[in-house]
DNA sequence: GTTTTTAAGTCAGCCTTGTTGACATTCCAA
DNA sequence: TTGGAATGTCAACAAGGCTGACTTAAAAAC
């Protein structure tokens, strides 16, 4: 691997030896990039009366469109009162629907109303930007590394969650 | 530009395509990866009576001994309330040291005391334990994309900030 | 057919960590 | 010397995590 024109990639294999120093500022990158990550959703949720947990829930169930709520708690990681409270503004705005299951009457399915995807399309559009902008600029190969970094920092459990959901429509 | 199995690697200049499934992937990965990222400290910060927000300020005062409270508030971009709550208890507890400045008396300069180090020890080696992992798996072209897209996804004033914290010691 | 388990929802209360507003101190410049 | 700007502190509040206890309804197990 040699020396190429790209910010950053001085190092070579020398990477491999990963100084203390290396692996800190892979760590502050990821600090101020997940910065940048949520920066433009939460600017437009900020003034409506959510926040980037209304984000997260309506992303998952536009992604899994009638998943129960058993499922999105496990998606997210949190708790079903966390989650609930932000489920039951969302019913109760009109965003997302819940329906009782047919087969098992226990489970709700979640739904995103029109309008509820309304919402989740100016959420998603301005985060892809700064991703597709990211993207572009740092080049195919960038990305490529991008992934496999991230998916091996992923606890198992969370990089398998992360490949299921791919595996729907890949 | 074929279909691999192998996710993230060789995958050519297909990537500059770029479609909306490919970059809501690299949105989920950034949201897996950050929960696994972040995991290891608040463990062991859980417990104790700090958060994450402690262990923010803790890794940015090692970063830059010295720095004042102003400085910090910058980099951690919260409010200065907010930060003054943290550095209360970190203060109090004998972790971080506050030195009125010897130029301007309004500013405090902040260090870690040799507890704050320990902690910031603890705190970091996980932290670095997943980070080297996850490198070690991926590989070093990998790394080299990985950073080279966050780089690439801050807003500019923290890509201003992460770059001069570069400078120091790279 | 009764009992147990599971899915979901609710209420209450707590913690961390963000926010604004009000205020004290210090410095500097008009 | 005085008024504004910068720095830091205190108080109060909000979002969104958490646990624990409880209810309802349906499914599963016995």
């Amino acid at each position: 691997m040699e020396e190429r024109g790209h910010p950053g990639l001085h190092s070579g294999e020398s990477l491999l030896f990963l100084t203390d120093e290396q692996l800190r500022k892979g760590i502050e990158a990821m600090f101020f990039a997940y910065r940048g990550f949520t920066a433009d959703p939460d600017r437009i949720l900020s003034g409506m009366e959510y926040g980037r947990a209304h984000h997260r829930a309506i992303h998952f169930i536009n992604r899994s469109p009638g998943t129960t709520v058993n499922n999105l708690l496990n998606t997210l990681g949190v708790t079903k009162q966390s989650l609930n409270r932000v489920l039951r503004t969302l019913i109760a705005d009109g965003l997302v629907e819940s329906r009782v299951g047919e087969k098992d009457k226990r489970e709700r399915h979640l739904y995103l109303t029109p309008e509820g995807e309304g919402l989740e399309q100016r959420l998603s559009d301005a985060q892809r930007a700064r991703m597709r902008a990211a993207y572009r600029a740092a080049g195919p190969e960038a990305v490529a590394g991008f992934r496999t970094v991230l998916e091996a920092m992923m606890d198992p459990d969370m990089r398998r969650q992360y490949l299921s959901l791919r595996e729907e429509n890949s």
